[in-house]
DNA sequence: GCACAGAGCACAAACGATTGTGCAAGCGGC
DNA sequence: GCCGCTTGCACAATCGTTTGTGCTCTGTGC
């Protein structure tokens, strides 16, 4: 009828990939091979048999769709399956290492079945985020993995609430009706604020992260918890900062050195801010541990590598995205081993997420996920000269 | 006829956005409102003068919209109009801040024209990032932007040919046909390598990239360029590594110190080798810069904080970053201030990219675009003592 | 009283896939 | 020779948009 196979027909051979523009159809492969387009289809779907299409002919579809370096258009399947194959991730900072291993590891997970990821920098804006999250609603990603900025959940909530799944990691919230992914920070916050109190520091002071989030929260009372445990209490002033970011942990420092003169060491909720507050120290022409001492979490593999030596409290980041994954993927009712998947990440299908075993809690609304971290102590630590 | 607004109806009241699974479309918008599909979609998109109809129902429509929080299909409006609104940006790991910070700038550099970034994580492998290309293909992204793995564009190349525009950066070849965008890496090499040979240091040991790749390649002409300035040449035998990872950093770095034992710098064609060297020396007992001096090209921003002063040529990654992006819109024939774009991000547009002023050149197969670099010096390098 | 213009909208055909169902052969049994 | 079963495939609806075209009014000029 139309024209159509001259363009692709023409190239010196019949072989290789679509030459221009022309965007190899199902219609093209099918006129080519001379059956109709369900015929095609079925043929490339694996589904001959079911729909009793004879071999030859379902041979010489594939041949024709190889030779025309066929691809299914994943926007027309979506349309019709109501399945776009879309996975947002929206970070607060993709540059960060932290959230980029976790964007890394949902984007090997899910790929295996046939899931890509759709990648969203909300730049620590609540705002931006916002708009992000509909942008990609508006592009059908079947599945939303956020770690939220600041303190609004609510529209994550109602998300997830109208039918579109939705995990949170790390910026966890409390009583937050979503599943979510975290570590241990409670457990991990005592920890390192022991490594401060054995050495007999007393006045710490507190480079806090979002207030109002989980981690914030939690990470504050693994250090009261060890304060109480060692008889005594910290002030409320002693919390500086409002935010998990390299500036907030700068500034914060200032305040505090101003506040308390006294502060003999430095707790801070995140590497970054510990970065900050080090270039704070380093300004002020003071050392680290001699004259202050200072504890972090990891946010990110490069403390191992930093020039002022960080004790840290080190999240399994890798394991952290994976159980993520594990999560999401459950959600979307794949079964590892269900798609084309169950290729060769045996990993990613969850055997290493203890949590995750127990399979029958995960259909659930509302369920708060933990990895365990570990202590890496380096010598930034020292007991206080006051 | 249908009872298609018994659902979307009924909830406690038409404010809000859809309760459950109902996904809100243009049908039930236009029902609601009483108008037919075609005009709620022309409402919707500000085609209301054109086709001649009514403020009265515009503002209805728009109404009826709000209300029942309609988001147009993404992938239905795709198929229609040819045009995903997805940019596939595949890096060999996006946990390098190097590759994060680049797919961050194209993220927030395409977000303001409405796309999105479908992101792909190679791991370094060829394979792996031939079938992601397959993949975000399928899924029908209109352009591509690839730092590759290794030493085989030409499956980028014919895919470029054969409609969708792809960029490469960072990992460019020698005289392959697509655009490209990379640091100016001949004079960040030479410039670097000058530090060690002003000290002195003639047995320089070189931990090189992919072999075949352009960075490599050209990091190494930088340093020949410096040797031979200052009337000495290197051994091809005081070559040693092929990737451009910490493993291969370590390797070589052992491999030199056996073949070499009178080496006394190394010069890393990444900071990641270069991690992995300092593993290797500290492992052997070799001190930075006592025993060996170290220079390194910067792949990303927490060299600067590391435990080992390194001296490094820094490259301008935000603004590489933005210099690919920017390509990118082009090749789209986005032209800044066109869509509901030209918000906020001035910077974005191209303005700060020299290249890019000269809008003539942009319409190009094969370009190379270059960013330059600055030299940080650190102490890791001293006179040697041999 | 009629033609005609413009306003205001509806119809229907795409886009490229999937899938339930229907239709035409071929073949064996009686 | 007819019925019925199997085989092998084509038809057509559908997913949710966009958009060219055509239809129906209303009002005006003469």
């Amino acid at each position: 009828m139309k024209p159509p196979n001259h363009r692709t027909g023409d190239t010196p051979l019949g072989s290789g990939a679509a030459t221009l523009g022309h965007p190899v159809t199902l219609k093209n492969v099918a006129a080519r091979a001379g059956v109709s387009v369900s015929t095609a289809s079925r043929a490339l779907n694996g589904q001959a048999r079911k729909y009793r299409i004879s071999p030859t002919t379902e041979k010489a579809v594939r041949k024709v769709a190889a030779d025309l370096g066929f691809q299914a258009s994943q926007v027309a399947r979506s349309l019709r399956l109501k399945r776009s194959g879309l996975i947002g991730v929206i970070v607060p900072d993709i540059s960060n290492p932290f959230f980029a291993s976790i964007a890394r590891e949902v984007s090997l997970g899910v790929e295996a079945y046939g899931f890509s990821v759709l990648l969203g920098d909300s730049r620590e804006e609540t705002q931006i985020e916002q708009r992000l999250v509909e942008q990609l609603r508006a592009k059908q990603v079947e599945a939303l993995l956020v770690c939220p900025v600041g303190v609004e959940p609510d529209h994550l909530v109602k998300l997830d609430r109208s039918g579109l799944p939705v995990v949170v990691a790390d910026r966890v919230f409390d009583g937050i009706e979503l599943p979510s992914v975290t570590s241990d920070n409670r457990t991990a916050a005592r920890a390192v604020a022991e490594v401060l109190i054995e050495q007999g520091h007393r006045k710490i002071g507190v480079l806090s992260g979002v207030r109002d989030s989980l981690p914030a929260k939690t990470r504050l009372q693994g250090l009261t918890d060890a304060a109480q445990h060692a008889g005594f209490h910290l002030d409320p002033s002693s919390l500086a900062g409002n935010a998990f970011t390299e500036q907030s942990g700068y500034d914060a420092t200032l305040e505090l050195l101003d506040r308390h003169p006294e502060m003999t060491a430095i707790f801070a909720m995140c590497t970054p801010a510990a970065i900050g507050s080090m270039r704070a120290l380093a300004e002020r022409g003071i050392a680290i541990p001699r004259d202050m001492s200072i504890v972090a979490f990891d946010d990110h593999p490069f403390a191992e590598l930093m020039k002022t030596p960080l004790t840290v409290s080190v999240q399994d980041i890798p394991r952290l995205g994976r159980l993520a994954t594990a999560v999401l993927l459950k959600r979307l009712n794949v079964n590892p081993s269900d798609d084309s998947g169950a290729e060769s990440n045996a990993e990613s299908s969850g055997q290493d997420l203890p949590p995750l075993s127990t399979a029958s809690e995960m259909q659930f609304t509302t369920s708060l996920w933990k990895v365990p971290t570990t202590l890496l102590q380096r010598s930034s630590v020292a007991a206080p000269r006051h």
